[in-house]
Parts: structure tokens; sequence; C-alpha cells
DNA sequence: CGTCTATCTTGACGGTGTTAAGATATGTTG
DNA sequence: CAACATATCTTAACACCGTCAAGATAGACG
């Protein structure tokens, strides 16, 4: 019952429609239920109802697919930044929204979040997409934070505030994922939370 | 030349001293040299010189070296803070010490300190010791921002003050350790870093 | 139809964690 | 000292993993 062959829209065998998405859908799956440490590439390509080999005929190896993988992550924690943030008012609850999302993200995909930040893909330079996507979540923060600055900051004190607000987010995201800091399941547990945290920044008006 | 079959004192066969040690020295050596995700058991026998079923004599598995590895880590990472935060005068340079010791343990440690706080151990009520041993850690960080609060805070106070004091220096090592932010490679220039970063928490005097 | 190409499978290689069974050294008791 | 008991280590095997080379199959196009 688990992944039969396709979807229904192409025959059903040897050639499916786009297997590359089904295996980062199959992967997507099994992460969250196994772990990244745990994760691995035959059971991907069976869950995904294909033989082991399969997926290197769309990804270059293992670490390739889990690049998209953590790609994917860092485009839908964007998403989930603005999510949050979009509807605030003051520059200060714009910047409580970008933890929150941030936050929330993580704690509904604690092992997708791992897996962008584990050691697999630090330094290197061959993800560019991956690069460039985490970037643009780091300059979603960063520009949220700037706002927040009284006027005429200087390029250091922008650079220490929006180091401290990612370190204080980032950190509590790990603490909470890793269990060592409890929060409720609740997304209004999740926000209040977040809200607690980034108000321990000195952000709010100058 | 690696590591023949024992330092000397004991006769060169079978039976070496304390293999326990040995094994934990070897892999602590090869877990910065090759990451935690590539660290093999097999391997640190091979290192410690013996077949690759003696670990088991020694370890219940694989888990049980590494937990034991990162219960090493956590005495550490509390020997660095309070090395750091000793000599301290005010309440908020203790603050800052800790701060420091915390980051410079994970920059001088990045893979132990990965795996310590990797998903390998995360909800294990197993590893009793490891538990003991992290929260000691996270007592003299919740004591260090106690003392930072005004006169007669609540605990809800400190239970947020903590936190974010926890999350703040954890992120900042994280995402120094991924290599997402530059510091540079002095005790000088990290403990500088650390210094910055704390004093954005609202915690001195009042 | 025949051919070409993209896609998938089979089968193999070396490496891994782990266990069972046997070998060897140490210590203890007669 | 001899014999046993125990702790310690080794050898051999199992299933699983990532990866690659070779072959099979399906669809596209002349």
């Amino acid at each position: 019952m688990t992944g039969q062959t396709r979807k229904g829209r192409k025959s059903a065998s040897y050639h499916h429609g786009d297997l590359k998405r089904e295996l980062l859908a199959a992967a997507r799956a099994l992460l969250e239920e196994v772990g990244p440490e745990a994760l691995s590439l035959r059971s991907v390509a069976r869950a995904a109802g294909v033989s082991q080999a399969a997926p290197y005929h769309h990804f270059e190896d293992k670490d390739a697919l889990l690049a998209a993988l953590a790609t994917e992550g860092f485009a839908e924690l964007s998403a989930h930044m603005d999510a949050q943030s979009r509807d605030a008012g003051t520059s200060g609850a714009h910047m409580g929204g970008l933890g929150a999302g941030y936050i929330l993200f993580a704690v509904r995909n604690p092992a997708l979040f791992r897996l962008m930040h584990g050691p697999r893909f630090v330094a290197k330079e061959k993800y560019t997409e991956l690069l460039e996507t985490a970037a643009h979540s780091y300059e979603m923060l960063r520009a949220g934070v700037t706002a927040c600055l009284g006027d005429a900051p200087t390029a250091q004190e922008i650079d220490t505030a929006c180091t401290a607000a990612w370190s204080l987010v980032h950190g509590a995201s790990m603490l909470v994922v890793d269990g060592r800091v409890q929060v409720g399941d609740s997304d209004e547990e999740i926000i209040a939370f977040a809200a607690r945290m980034t108000g321990q920044l000195p952000l709010r008006g100058v």
C-alpha cells in the first residue's frame, strides 16, 4: 500500500512520471519518521517503489538528495517567517513574528531542521542553491532586525544585533527541538514563547 | 605506527591495561578528524589496535561509547565556563565569562559539540550520567543569569532570562561551528565575540 | 518497423553495526 | 605448581548500507 508504482496518471511500471519529486517526498516523510541519522537511501527507494540504484539517475549521491531536501526546508522556513510577520504593525512585532515563524518551522519539522544545520553541508560550496536559499532566510531576519534599530546605526551595530537575534532564535529552536526546553504543542504557545525570547533583545525603539 | 598494542607498561598483546579509556581517546581524536557522521566503531577499534568486536566488551553499543564521549564533553564544557568566569568582578562580567567559555569549548571541539547536541541522545533517559552532566552545565549558566537579575525576580522572569541566555549562547556557538558566523581563531577574538553577544541581553544591573 | 535515448533493474564491491562462538590471558584455589 | 574460573580479546558471520558497472525495458522518432 505504501508506494506502489505511480499516482495513476502514467502507466504503472518502469518509467514513472517524475521519480525525482517522488523520491524527495518519500525522503521527507521518512526523515521525520526515523530521524536524519537513520535515513537510508535504500529505504527511500523502497518507499518510492523503485530499486536501490534508481535514485542515482536523479541525484548524484545521497548527499545531493539531502541537500535538495534541505533547500526545500530553507524555502519553507522563509515562508513560515513571512507568514508570521507579514501582518505585524510595529517593527518589534514584525521581529517577533520572524522569530515565531523560525521556531514554528523547527518544531513542526524537527528532523528536517536538524538536517539543514547538520554537519553534512558545512562549508560545502558545492550546493549553491542550498546556500542561496539559506542566505535568503537570513536576509529576512536581518531586514527585520535593522528596522528595529534606532536611526543611523553603524554597520557594526547592525551586525552585532543581527547575529545576536539570529543566535537567540536559532538557539531557542535547537533547545526546543532537542527537548531541553519545553514549550506547548499549540501554535499559540510556541508563538508566545518566541515573543518572550525576542522580547529579551534590545531591539524595540532605539 | 598508529595504535600498536599498548603504551608499554603492560605486556604487548591481548589484554591491555584499560582498553576502555584507550577507545575513548581514540574515538575522541577520530571524531574531530572525520566528523560525527563518518565516525565508525570499527575505525575506533582499529585506531586502538584491537579487533572490531573488542569495544563491545566495554560498551553496550556504539551509542553507549558516544554517550560516554558526550558526557566527557559536557564536563569539559562546564570546566571551560568555570575557567572563563571564575575571576570576574561583576555579575555581568561573570555572565560574559560563562558565555565565552561555552563558545570557546564549541569552537575548540566542534565535532564533539555537535555530537553532544545531536539527535542521538534526545529524550534518551537511558544515559543518566550524560543527562546529569549536561544539567550541571545548565545550572552554572542559570546561577550566573540569576545573579544578574534585579532583586526579587519572579520565577518566570528567571526562567525567561535563563532560557534566552542559554539560547543566545548556544545559538551563537552553533552558528560559529556551522561556519555561518565568522569569528577569529584566537581566544581573544572569541571572548570578545561572546561579550558582544551576552552584552545584548538585558541582564546587567536591573 | 528499427533505432536511439532516457530510465530503471540486477548484481556486485567494500564498509558498517552487531552477535555468536571460540581462543587466550589473568587470578584464584587446591 | 596445576587446574580451574573468569575476564578479555579474536574470528567469522549476518544483514544492512552507499555506490557503481552492466544489462534490460519503455517511449520517442526516423
